[in-house]
DNA sequence: AATGAATGAGGATTCATTCAT
DNA sequence: GATGAATGAATCCTCATTCAT
């Protein structure tokens, strides 16, 4: 019922964001079948009908929120592992990704939901996620130590679940002091490899 | 005195036993709020309301199975932890860990899922699980390397968490190579405390 | 699973008694259909199926229930009936009916429930024992006014109805000035005729 | 664009509207235990879920239907209430009573069950509707003759549970002169009271 | 005489989704 | 673009009842 000539807010602040942004808030402390459309719609100030508008289905809108996480992680992660000092980029990558975390809790809890859920996993490097993350780690590692073909994936996937896991568990925590910590504490990993491997000799 | 084709309990193998092992089984690969109670009645061969009657609710079914999986974890860890070498110890509860959580996939589901969930659990070790296992494994570790006190929890939380992951993701596998290099793996944690801190001198 | 010459305690207080006692107590502040029968029987202190064995079904024991109330309560009120001054007698009676609410609020409780539900009381009179008990007061009014036979139902029931509902109210109360206070009330629908029609002369 | 035979909304008669009403009418002969969610929805021709749409439970619509009646039997009794002539009044509100409980059964059934549900209304007063209805009987009351504090109260309540309990047990004739009848036999509780208490000398 | 394990029908409620406006 | 009324399938749970022991 707009009367002709009216003019809609220029920024709308697009419903659409605003439910992105209120279904990343709930998701982090609930698994996607705890939150409900109602809910999020709630919390984004929009009507039901519009997640639907906007999204399609509840899935969708998970779906999307899981692939801008796991966008933005790599992103970041990649630019990271530039660094030419593999020690500093492991360092920096396992710094980044508990912030990231913290920031985005909802995050952490989705992809590992989802990892957790399907048999189909079976290969533990299935999700695509998965697969770049180790995929970068073990790049990094290779600048580092001499490994074995066959211990790289289960190093890597070590240090990235440990990381994914401990910062989720802590997360909450806003304390600095404990981060610094945790972050040592999987570096430890990495010191472990320093100790018992040869070191890459470039 | 059966008629051909009745289908009466085969044998009273307590319907709740039958319930718990078939609700152990469909909780390992999905989460509780994705797993209905019909569902598991029908895995057990029984009907709704004997749910009900054997445990009062859901919610206490799953308690239980926690419970179960939690007695089961620590008893055997507890074993495991005297062993005169520390670092054997530490070797053997990681190892264990792994089995259980491939024996016992659900166990390491709803623990996971109950640690993500709460928003309360804000001191990371909160749960009298979380709190035994890391009290345990600080009690190994003090025997083994020298620690400053505000480094040990992060370390005992970072070596399970990294277990308890790690397992559950690669839990499908029957691989038993994979296993031996992920055991090797979390317990570079280890060696790189003892590449980097005094050795405990006893 | 008992050794043969064993002998079972001589007093056993009946199950059945218990239970009923226990249902009397519970139907006293609840409908019949928001008192489980395993509540019953839990306040029994026997089991479930023991209901059954003894009374069939919940609508037998509450059956039991209702009937056993409306025998007391008649054999009482017909004895006070008898009472010489018909005036005195109304008061005994509706003082007695106050009681007797109060000592089994589930009666009351029971039987109004049973009134109120059915489409089929259109006539108002239909219960056996709102017959007996308007019957009863019609008997004794007629002794002491000169009533129209067309206005003697009504004002039984009047009678009947507020006595039974107004103590049911304040049967919580265990204060006997206002019972006092409740039953002079219900007289006075007694003095208002007497102040406005013939007495009956006899 | 309705093909014959198509069963949508004939017209959008506000389901709320039709649930309110299907409502009232099946809690008129049973206890709201006794009527279920799905039978007030099939009576009003929706689905189940525009129950819990519209009212969100269903305690919620009774409690509605409860709060609807209250306001509306209130209202009248206010305005009647204000008869000049106090008896005549009292005659007026006892008649409205009669008419209003047998156009709205289920209101008297639902105010009834309330009343005599729960043990904490010991101080049988507690309802704000009984609050407010004895308070005006007894404004009336006091403009007719001249009652003790203490029992004002009981006799207010007589004439209340007497005109609700009387009128839902007759509520069904919808002959006139029974109506008549039950009217002037509550009148004679105040008859009784001009009988033996000293008038209002106003 | 009594039990308690088991049942299945039924009840309240939630929720993703559809659709006319 | 957005809404909100309406839906119906699915879910958890209760409960009267049965029956073998």
């Amino acid at each position: 019922m707009m009367l002709p000539g009216a003019r809609r807010r220029v920024r709308t602040t697009d419903s659409k964001e605003r439910l992105f942004e209120a279904a990343m808030e709930l998701l982090g402390s609930r698994s996607p079948e705890a939150v409900s459309v109602d809910q999020i719609a709630a919390a984004a100030g929009v009507s039901k009908g519009t997640v639907y508008y906007n999204f399609g289905s509840k899935d969708e809108l998970v779906s999307q929120i899981l692939e801008y996480g796991a966008g933005k992680l790599m992103h970041q992660l990649t630019q990271l592992a530039k660094d030419d000092d593999p020690y500093q980029a492991l360092k920096s990558m396992i710094e980044f990704a508990m912030e990231f975390v913290t920031g985005y809790p909802s995050f952490a809890q989705l992809w590992m939901q989802e990892q957790l859920q399907s048999d189909k996993s079976s290969d533990f490097a299935q999700s695509p996620l998965h697969r770049q993350v180790t995929a970068l780690l073990i790049e990094v590692l290779d600048r580092l130590v001499h490994l074995d073909q066959a211990e790289k994936l289960p190093v890597a996937s070590t240090i990235f679940g440990a990381a994914l896991f401990t910062a989720r568990m802590s997360s909450t925590r806003r304390d600095d002091l404990a981060h610094e910590q945790v972050v040592r504490a999987i570096l430890l990993t990495v010191d472990g490899l320093l100790a018992t491997r040869p070191r890459t000799t470039n």
